[in-house]
DNA sequence: CGCTTGCCTCTC
DNA sequence: AGAGGCAAGCGT
């Protein structure tokens, strides 16, 4: 029996970010594991701390009287197996962060919040009582709207009844006691209860099959291995996931299903519910801290064998996992904005090592580090090329902005695109358009030739300031702005000015008859309007809808036809080296929009660089050609996944300290003189000062990662025996997905 | 001369 | 993080 703990103190600190010997008294040798968080004393004040246990020894290497014991098991905190123990370490060392942040990561934490509940309303009685309550009480209309509406609809969300029956409260009260309805609370998470009618059948089409059969006859020889599902838009890719489900269920094995944002798929949830019930349990990403605790409860006492929900999910404390799928891997959402900076997918792939698991990414635009893994055989390729029933592909054309300009038309609606409008609208048909926006960050192009300024040394866009400089966000290179395009010579150079509103008040002058439905940040701020304009669009309420990246993804919308992308060009030129990549991305995933249904689908790109491979690779819907494009432009910059690249964030009030730290720190690194180290920066931020914190970033670049966690140990080093002024805050992020 | 105040150290 | 230790700062 072992008699000491090594714990992990509850406070994020460098220089506690280390194990502490406890005893174990006697009555908690049952209880006290790896994982399980106590209560312990802690310094002078015997003050009382939460902390993790992470080892058992019988020896400690501490004073023996000096060691004091652990007072009890907390409660509210899961504690989790081993597994996951290994698992917060293994993200420390990858990741950079104290064990405590990454205990906490892994290990849900109950916080008291208050509870989220809504309260449905629904008839107590039969119809009876009611129409002779309403012959009774004439003169209460609004009592009358709200029992008709029951009547029709049955049970209603509180909040929906009263805006349908424009009543108030009063009224849902005044009924209440009457007996004639019944308020129930329930906690918001909960799914609806669904008929179980979507367990018919499913047929797959034999490319599923096949891809069903590879996984299956793998799992039950005990194989595990790792796999990218490649499929199109549409082909079903959900299915198969679902079949692979039910062989690891059926091995008496848990999964987590990991997709991007809940609320965009509520469609796939639904579907996975359906088909496996009680054994499915879903993580908001809006749900509390305490309702994502409760899940996770569930999960470790073995309620449940399927987790759905975003990133986090990944932490789910299922003891006997046998599988981890990722839907939509691409998607940035996978990666964690704050300490640890994880990627969820390769916390999923370590998990699924350690446990013996498989590990199933899909997606129609795999991301490109991830191809690069597959064709190099680490992840086994599996690929759907057809969409399942007789939905086809959309056609796509490109349409050229410079000719359009050339030729007179200066609107953001080309004349193809207006053709095809009017078209799909006289056939009363519905119209996806698309802005694909991020950021403002201004970039500067050539609307005669699509030129677009980019950094001679970096190969990404240069981004305008407002001293009329133009600057690379790797590298520092500036220059100043160009009244004439350097290419051509052509005066219409400039950045680009372009709003969803300005677009739809475009569209509505040109199409005065047709409905318009915008969806952006501002039309979705509040609560429950994405849902709201999503339905209202799905139930043909409009014709056009207008939207930022947020309308491509999930949602089937059979009835849309065409899809017009405004311009290409916005997501193209962000200033960092995956604005290709996020471009097919989206372009594809727009595309894919159209023709979901019976009817064959358009799709219309407008672009002033219709010649670049992500716009031409979308439009003719070849993933492999733009890949072997894209990792070649990798390969020859050293961008990841050919090498490594770390960002270090360094921060400070004061400008000009910042700037000659950050000058010393990067002779420290090149003083380290590692061998084909490449060291950009120090440079300003794309947000060069933020809340009055200026913020400089270097960037490393390295074929192979661990000399990059060498530089980050060496700085971390620094920070801790203040060689770095402590006026400076460093922050490292791997691989990061957007420039900073 | 003694008491407040702010930095430094240590925490099994 | 937070409590105790210790030396510089200030008031009687």
């Amino acid at each position: 029996m072992a008699n000491y703990a090594g714990v992990i103190v509850d406070i994020s600190l460098e220089k506690l970010d280390r194990v502490f010997d406890y005893k174990i008294p006697a009555h908690l040798e049952e209880v006290v594991h790896p994982g399980v968080p106590v209560w312990i004393p802690f310094g002078m004040g015997n003050r009382r701390i939460k902390g993790f246990v992470v080892s058992l020894s019988d020896t400690c290497d501490y004073e023996e009287c000096r060691v004091k014991e652990i007072i009890g098991i907390c409660e509210g905190v899961i504690p989790v197996e081993g597994h996951l123990i290994e698992l917060a370490a293994w993200m420390r060392e990858k990741y950079g962060c104290t064990m405590n942040q990454a205990m906490k990561t892994v290990i849900p934490v109950k916080n008291k919040v208050k509870e989220q509940t809504k309260v449905l309303i629904s008839l107590n009685t039969d119809k009876k009582i009611v129409e002779n309550y309403i012959n009774d009480n004439k003169r209460c209309k609004a009592r009358i709207r709200v029992l008709q509406i029951l009547t029709l609809k049955g049970t209603l969300e509180k909040e929906k009844l009263l805006e349908k029956a424009a009543t108030t409260a009063a009224t849902l009260k005044e009924l209440q006691e009457a007996g004639l309805i019944i308020l129930q609370s329930e906690t918001i998470y909960r799914l609806p209860k669904i008929a179980r009618e979507e367990k018919k059948n499913i047929t797959l089409n034999k490319e599923q099959q096949t891809i069903l059969d590879t996984f299956q006859s793998a799992y039950t020889q005990g194989i595990c291995e790792n796999y990218l599902i490649h499929g199109v838009t549409g082909s079903g890719k959900t299915e198969v996931y679902m079949g692979m489900l039910e062989t690891v269920l059926k091995a008496g094995k848990q999964a987590i299903v990991l997709i991007p944002e809940i609320a965009l798929t509520f469609q796939t949830v639904m579907r996975f519910y359906g088909r496996f019930g009680e054994r499915v349990s879903v993580m908001h990403s809006k749900m509390s801290a305490g309702e994502r605790y409760d899940q996770m409860e569930r999960a470790k006492k073995g309620e449940i064998s399927v987790m759905i929900g975003p990133r986090s999910a990944v932490f789910t404390p299922f003891s006997n996992l046998g599988m981890i799928i990722i839907d939509e891997e691409h998607e940035g959402s996978y990666k964690s904005e704050t300490t640890p900076k994880y990627h969820a997918r390769e916390v999923a792939k370590k998990r699924c090592e350690m446990s013996g698991a498989s590990l199933v990414l899909g997606s129609a635009t795999p991301s490109i580090e991830t191809y690069f893994k597959a064709s190099c055989g680490e992840l086994k390729l599996l690929k759907l090329p057809n969409r399942i029933g007789d939905s086809r592909l959309a056609a796509v054309q490109v349409v050229d902005l410079r000719k359009e300009l050339k030729e007179g038309n200066r609107s953001v609606i080309s004349r193809t695109l207006r053709t095809q409008m009017q078209n799909a609208l006289d056939k009363n048909q519905q119209i996806m358009l698309f802005l694909n926006r991020r950021g403002h960050t201004g970039f500067i192009s050539c609307r005669s030739c699509g030129h677009v300024l980019k950094c001679p040394h970096c190969d990404v866009s240069l981004t305008l300031h407002r001293d009329n400089k133009m600057r690379c966000h790797y590298c520092g290179y500036e220059q100043p702005n160009v009244k004439n395009c350097p290419e051509c010579g052509s005066p219409y150079i400039g950045g680009f000015r372009a709003g969803t509103q300005a677009i739809e008040e475009v569209v509505k002058k040109e199409f005065p008859q047709a409905r318009i439905l915008r969806m952006d940040m501002d039309t979705t701020r509040k609560k429950g309007s994405y849902e709201a304009i999503l339905e209202s669009f799905a139930k043909k309420e409009a014709d056009i809808l207008i939207g930022t990246q947020m309308i491509v993804k999930g949602h089937d919308f059979p009835d849309v036809t065409l899809v017009g992308v405004l311009l290409a060009d916005l997501s193209l030129h962000t200033s960092d080296y995956m604005a290709a990549e996020r471009t097919f991305q989206l372009l594809t995933q727009a595309v894919g929009r159209a023709g979901r249904g019976k009817v064959p689908g358009n799709a219309v790109i407008q672009t002033y660089q219709p010649e670049h491979y992500a716009v031409q690779s979308a439009a003719s819907q070849n993933y492999e050609s733009f890949y072997e494009l894209e990792i070649a432009y990798r390969d020859l910059m050293s961008y990841p996944p050919m090498s490594g690249m770390l960002a270090m964030l360094l921060q400070a009030e004061d400008e000009a300290l910042l700037e000659t730290e950050a000058e010393k720190i990067k002779t420290s690194i090149l003083e380290m003189e590692i061998p084909l180290l490449r060291v950009t920066g120090p440079t300003p931020a794309v947000i060069s000062k933020l809340s009055d914190i200026y913020r400089r970033v270097i960037y490393l670049k390295h074929e192979d990662t661990k000399e990059l966690y060498k530089v980050r140990e060496m700085i971390d080093e620094a920070v801790k025996c203040e060689k770095i002024r402590k006026e400076i805050r460093v922050e490292f992020d791997e691989n990061p997905l957007y420039a900073y």
